[in-house]
DNA sequence: GGGGGCTATGGGGGG
DNA sequence: CATAGCCCCC
């Protein structure tokens, strides 16, 4: 365990060791980052920090999961209990027991983008505006933008640079819509995403009741990976926790310009450059050497990076052979590309030994995914598409949340207005809208303005029959477990009759989706492991919506490892896969054809490249097609500029794979979306249930043996942490990777006296 | 007020 | 191509 620095390189170890004061870690891709990171942590807790003294902000959930699990390794399971997660899921648990000092309920709930567009839609009618002029895309990126850079709605409006542009843009009632939707969520006891951000921002200045010293006495060290993706406001925010007197400003950001591919949410390299400036102390270490990939690949990202204006000069290097060319497939349209990479794919298998999960196919654009998905079930490879269509975002998954919301916020105006008449129950339009009227005008939500609306006798009662609904909704959850609440409110509120009126594959596909959620509810529930990167929530109604409202990945699938993973190129920032495919490299698509006219986008776009062909570790492939269908019309695409950006001496000549065909009629094995939740998994029961009775968790003790409904026999090897939040690590003898850590908080253990 | 069918419109990356 | 919104009829 002492020698883990040695597995270091001179500057890396610089990087890990200096623990005290500002630090800044520029690090190229594949050059050891996410190990700096873990072991600087490590090293950290090694001299004494406390592990729930250091926060660590990351992009993921799936990044702080494996940097816990890193550091485990290294130095044991109290690692766990470092402070890890993405700004936005950090933001939230706090406000989740603060929210009531800035005047929301701390049961607050979360509007995804969906949300937010629907009310800017509802104001924009309100307010009788032209809703071409007032698209609410546009508008909602601007009350984000004013929101990420502490604009309050006031202040936008006295602010002729602000108002004189929106003028400009035929949009002069900006201002009042920012306005009356800053007021709508609140009234609604709603956050969007930007105010997770903003709202925290508004926590800490204004101090109520100290509790910014609070929070500064917590996390004495601060850790930021992919600095150059934060905004302004997340910078404040940092400022805020570590900026205050006799601080060691112990302040250590991790980040490559490079890599910088979200400026279009906010995110600006200048925090890299003012970081410099307001902590002059700063000490800079500049990871350059890259461990990942062979040398071709390694040289064409530089040739391409280089071809940007503004950058941090750094230059990476790699010291692990030539390897291989970089291949390129021309195909004739898109599905002839999706073929040939099939193809490419089988080859590789044979001949390179590569297994699935060795491989990924990256694009621009979610919408390219479907060809690839069918051709890889035909061929009869396993895949996994991660991101796009979100099975959260599935209509019927959503009904049921919006249920569930109301239940535990019935403030909740957009989840209100998504299932006041969903089944139909004969509330409609005019109804609805007269309701959200009397709501605006009395500045209430519109489940106060309810009892106050008075309407016909007929429709009193249904509205009366609504309100008694919920409001029975709200009594369960309140002495029942959330499982059994959801499971009731799928039934009593007729989401589940009204599915089942339609007999289809969709419809019983979404009838499956249900009780998919149903089972991620029970999951949460029972779930008593401890996971790294999870957030430790109350196992109630709210705790299980805000751990869905946040989702950026999910689980491992632990019954089938091995698939080809297939994501946007965004998504693929911080993962490596030893052979890439990068698709759809043509003007217009990649670069998007949003970007082709700014140069700043332009640079972007590059930028998004580099960090695709970085990716790879052996073999990369890029692959264009010279025509495609793109919204519904055939399209000719010149090949991407960023290809001619390349030496020709990077490049394998282009080779002809030929098809392999179908290689078996039998059932293709297909995994599901990721963000599908497994159809309830009917494990072998090692434990029998009617003769389990847990035993109270405080009477476990080291070196029990005991029994686990799920994992079964376990024997207790060590228990860590403090009096509430104590942690086991049992061996499980029974099932794969018998080593788990059980919060006994949660535990269902019996106590085993027979052993 | 509900529901079916048609037309018009937009279409990126993600917490 | 997918979806939102509209019109029309019940």
């Amino acid at each position: 365990m002492s020698n883990y620095l040695d597995e270091l390189n001179d500057i890396q170890r610089q990087a890990v060791t200096t623990l005290e004061g500002p630090v800044m870690v520029i690090a190229g891709p594949g050059s050891g980052k996410t190990r700096v990171l873990s072991y600087r942590i490590a090293h950290l807790i090694q001299s004494g920090v406390a592990p729930w003294q250091i926060l660590t902000l990351t992009f993921t959930n799936k990044a702080a999961r494996e940097m816990k699990e890193r550091i485990s390794t290294l130095i044991g399971s109290h690692a766990m209990r470092v402070w890890a997660g993405t700004f936005h899921s950090i933001f939230a648990r706090i406000l989740r027991s603060e929210a009531d000092k800035i005047g929301y309920p701390n049961d607050f709930s979360i509007y995804d983008s969906t949300d937010s567009k629907n009310l800017i839609k509802q104001i924009v009618k309100d307010l009788n505006l032209d809703k071409n002029n007032y698209n609410p895309n546009a508008v909602l990126s601007r009350i984000s933008q004013s929101k990420s850079n502490l604009v309050t709605p006031k202040v936008y409006a006295q602010t002729e640079a602000y108002t004189d542009y929106d003028k400009m843009s035929k949009r002069p009632m900006l201002h009042v819509i920012y306005q009356r939707y800053v007021n709508r969520c609140q009234k609604a006891g709603a956050m969007d995403f930007d105010d997770l951000l903003m709202l925290m921002y508004r926590l800490l200045a204004e101090n109520k009741d100290g509790v910014r010293a609070k929070y500064q006495q917590a996390f004495r060290y601060l850790l930021v990976d992919e600095f150059q993706d934060t905004n302004f406001l997340q910078y404040e925010i940092l400022k805020l926790l570590v900026n205050y007197e006799d601080s060691a400003n112990n302040f250590c950001i991790v980040g490559d310009d490079a890599q910088s591919i979200y400026s279009f949410r906010g995110a600006t390299i200048k925090n890299i450059l003012q970081f410099q400036k307001d902590y002059p102390t700063v000490q800079v270490f500049k990871l350059e050497q890259n461990y990942r990939s062979t040398h071709h690949i390694v040289e064409a990202a530089n040739e391409v990076i280089t071809k940007n204006k503004r950058q941090i000069p750094k230059k990476i290097w790699t010291e692990s052979g030539d390897g291989e060319r970089i291949r390129i497939i021309r195909a004739l349209n898109d599905t002839e590309e999706a073929r040939r990479v099939a193809d490419s794919i089988v080859e590789m298998k044979n001949r390179s030994h590569f297994a699935n999960i060795d491989i990924a196919i990256l694009y621009r654009t979610n919408a390219q995914s479907r060809i690839f998905e069918e051709f890889l079930r035909r061929y009869n490879l396993p895949y996994r598409v991660f991101g796009g269509l979100s099975f959260y975002q599935r209509k019927e998954v959503k009904d049921v949340l919006a249920y569930l919301r109301l239940t535990v916020n019935p403030n909740d105006d957009e989840a209100l207005k998504r299932v006041i008449n969903y089944p139909k129950r004969g509330i409609g339009a005019t109804t609805i809208s007269k309701i959200v009227a009397l709501a605006n005008d009395n500045d209430v939500s519109i489940w106060d303005a309810i009892p106050y609306f008075k309407a016909t006798k007929r429709t009193q009662s249904l509205l009366d029959n609504f309100v008694e609904k919920i409001k029975q909704f709200t009594i369960k959850s309140k002495k029942d477990t959330p499982y059994r609440t959801a499971e009731y409110i799928v039934k009593q509120s007729g989401v589940l009759s009204d599915l089942r009126k339609d007999n289809t594959i969709e419809g019983l596909s979404r009838i499956e989706n249900i009780e998919s959620l149903l089972s991620g509810v029970q999951l949460f529930e029972e779930n008593d492991e401890l996971m790294a990167g999870e957030e430790i929530v109350e196992k109630n109604l709210a705790g299980y919506l805000q751990n869905i409202a946040l989702i950026t990945d999910q689980d491992e699938d632990k019954e089938e490892k091995d698939y080809v993973s297939l994501m946007s190129v965004h998504a693929a920032k911080g993962l490596e896969y030893k052979s890439i495919f990068v698709v759809g490299m043509e003007e217009n698509l990649f670069p998007s054809y949003m970007s082709v006219s700014d140069p700043d986008q332009l640079e972007e776009e590059r930028r998004l490249f580099y960090v695709a062909i970085t990716r790879a570790e052996q073999i990369l492939t890029l692959t264009y097609a010279t025509s495609r269908y793109q919204y519904g019309q055939m399209r000719f695409n010149d090949p991407s500029r960023f290809l001619e950006e390349i030496g020709v001496q990077h490049f394998d000549k282009p080779m002809e794979i030929r098809s392999k065909g179908i290689s078996s009629f039998s059932e293709p094995k297909v995994l599901g979306k990721l963000g599908t939740l497994k159809p309830k998994k009917e494990y072998i029961a090692l434990v029998d249930p009617a003769s389990f009775k847990p035993s109270a968790p405080h009477l476990i003790k080291q070196g029990m043996y005991i029994l686990h409904k799920k994992f079964g026999k376990g024997h207790v090897e060590s228990i860590e942490g403090s009096d509430h939040n104590k942690v086991a690590t049992i061996h499980f003898a029974q099932i794969d990777n018998p080593s788990r850590k059980i919060m006994l908080k949660f535990a269902k253990l019996q106590i085993l006296d027979d052993e």
